[in-house]
RNA sequence: GCGCCCGUAGCUCAGUGGAUAGAGCGCCUGACUACGAAUCAGGAGGUCUGAGGUUCAAAUCCUCACGGGCGCACCA
């Protein structure tokens, strides 16, 4: 169902359409905008169609907006007040107020269904995003992709998508062998032996020596054996299913579920990587050269070609990611979006290499560059060393500043910028808070319906006509409008389009229940405002849902 | 050296080729004996890094320069 200023866009842009054609000139169809004026004064919906055509129709932009204006009016007269010419020639047009009260009927028709679409048309999407290495705790940035992806993830099924939620499990490997190696050692010290000095690069954090009495607790029979790379895989495996397991939890807590894991493990007792190299050289897109086998990525754009099979036999990181990659497309998806960090953009290039080599448009999958965060607090950055003590973890974070200003924090900027979260903001319980703002607004929305309840029985037919104050007007604009933002959210990729909407919604209700009693003596006057409210609630609870944030009653 | 991201108010950041560039925080002034003051009303604060270009119109698109971040492995 088009929404309310879909249809009015239609109809003024079908309106100038028309009226172009009775005097001979051929505009595009889409060349006839219609839109929302960046700020107040130039009406609800402006056109800047003269400006456009003025040149080739050698009339001066503003006449021309003038000539328009009688015809435009007669024609839109149940749907528009006013239409002005205005500036150097653009199209002003004022919805009626009654048209646009009826917005809240829309709302509470389809509650909190109401901004969803169906324009996705059932295209499958896949989202991977943190898939962090399952060799240590889950990070900041890792709850940013955490937010960002989850987000996005809501914000296409609610635009018709169906859309799954996956994380990829690292779990073979060379990585995983050290991980092994850093366990088994940690067992040696757990029976008296002394480890000194550390061996560079077999991961020194503490929590492996949980790991390694949990990996004791599991194998009573353990006895000390002479390690090789087997033993190192199993321990690293174990431990691996272990984290893996515990970023789950606490990925959970945050809100943030996954309709699948994917193991590289099992993809290479699958034979994928074999498959996947198969399949490139059957299609001509291997060469061997110095004892290797490369990817002819440049081919397909890329900087330089890729080693698929080391000069030793072993595999790149690349096979498996490739195989894993490809798979996507075999399991039917249309679209594949991957959240990487700021330290794999030097991965782009090759994987949709990979992905037009495999014979599929390069924008079938999309690479979306999950920035870096730094965590400040009172103008200083905090620095994430794991000897200071210091927060070094998603969960950490959480348990500091709580999951809804977490996820609301990293869901407020555009994901591809670097950004700072200000710890000492988000700890505010209070007014400074941008997140409890929003909350706020249905607090008191939810505070005044329960009153409302408790004082009367009935609700009647409420009269669209009342909502005339101008802080109804503007609140009424921004609930037509929506529908517009979560649209514009999925196509954009923009999760951030969402926090910066409810905070101007909450604004308008604020402001207008500041200035304006919802409860009074007037009960069709109440009975409207009431309306009004509760439409208003709705919007919020769609919004923070799609943000996975809470919408609490009382505060 | 090559590639990607970024440069907007004191700070953190929005901004879909459109008109007078916005928000939060911070700062200043005011508002609670009716529905929640975690609120509201108002104010100060800008060379959109710079220079060219495209366009009727540029923070937005193009080129170059400057500044910041990141990536450029037979690592993962």
């Amino acid at each position: 169902m088009a929404s309310r200023l879909d249809s009015a866009r239609g109809s003024i842009a079908r309106a100038i359409q028309a009226w172009l054609q009775s005097r001979d000139i051929d505009v595009d169809e889409d060349r006839v905008d219609v839109g929302v004026p960046s700020e107040e004064g130039h009406g609800d919906l402006t056109s800047s169609i003269c400006l456009k055509i003025g040149k080739t129709v050698r009339q001066a932009p503003r006449q021309l907006a003038e000539d328009m204006v009688p015809e435009l009016t007669r024609q839109l007269q149940n749907l528009v007040t006013h239409i002005e010419a205005a500036g150097p020639g653009f199209l002003n047009f004022t919805l009626s107020t009654p048209w646009l009260a009826e917005v809240v009927n829309d709302i509470r028709a389809q509650g909190i269904n109401y901004g969803h679409s169906t324009w996705g048309n059932g295209e499958r999407v896949l989202i991977e995003f943190v898939s962090a290495n399952p060799t240590g705790p889950l990070v900041i940035v890792s709850g940013r992709a955490a937010a960002v992806g989850d987000t996005l993830a809501r914000i296409f099924r609610v635009n018709g998508f169906v859309t799954d939620r996956e994380f990829y499990v690292n779990n073979a490997g060379n990585q995983i062998i050290k991980f092994g190696q850093a366990i088994y050692l940690r067992i040696r010290e757990l029976e008296g032996a002394k480890i000194d000095p550390w061996p560079e690069g077999i991961y020194p954090g503490e929590y492996v020596i949980d790991i390694a009495r949990e990996y004791l607790e599991h194998n009573p029979n353990w006895v000390p054996q002479e390690p090789d790379d087997g033993l190192y895989a199993l321990l690293g495996q174990f431990g691996a299913e272990h984290l893996r397991r515990v970023q789950e939890e606490i990925l959970r807590r945050f809100g943030v579920e996954f309709e699948s894991w994917i193991y590289e493990k099992d993809l290479r007792d699958q034979g994928a990587p074999e498959a996947i190299i198969e399949r490139l050289e059957a299609l001509g897109w291997v060469k061997e050269e110095g004892g290797a086998k490369w990817f002819v990525s440049t081919r397909f754009g890329d900087d330089k070609d890729r080693v698929l099979v080391k000069s030793d036999g072993s595999y790149t990181y690349f096979v498996p990611d490739a195989a894993y990659h490809a798979g996507k497309f075999e399991r039917g998806y249309d679209r594949v979006i991957d959240l990487l960090g700021p330290d794999h953009h030097g991965y782009v290039g090759r994987m949709q290499a990979l992905v037009q080599a495999l014979g599929f448009p390069a924008d079938r999958l999309e690479i979306m560059i999950i920035q870096l965060v730094r965590l400040v607090r009172n103008n200083e950055v905090v620095r994430m060393s794991k000897r200071g003590g210091q927060f070094v973890s998603l969960e950490q974070l959480i348990e500091e500043v709580g999951v809804d200003p977490a996820r609301y924090f990293f869901l407020e900027r555009a994901p591809n910028t670097p950004m700072d979260f200000d710890l000492g903001l988000a700890e505010l319980k209070s007014n400074e808070n941008p997140v409890y703002y929003i909350q706020y607004a249905a607090a008191r929305i939810h505070s005044v319906l329960r009153q409302w309840r408790q004082s009367h029985q009935d609700a009647f037919a409420w009269n669209p006509t009342l909502l005339s104050e101008p802080l109804e007007r503007r609140l009424l604009f921004i609930l037509a409008r929506y529908p517009d933002v979560v649209k514009r959210a999925a196509i954009d990729r923009a999760p951030q389009y969402l926090p910066k909407y409810l905070t101007e919604l909450a604004a308008a209700f604020h402001s207008f229940y500041r200035q304006h009693r919802i409860l009074s003596e007037d009960p069709a006057m109440t009975m409207a405002r009431v309306t009004l409210s509760e439409a208003t609630l709705w919007v919020i609870r769609s919004g923070l849902g799609i943000m996975g944030i809470s919408v609490p009653e009382t505060m």
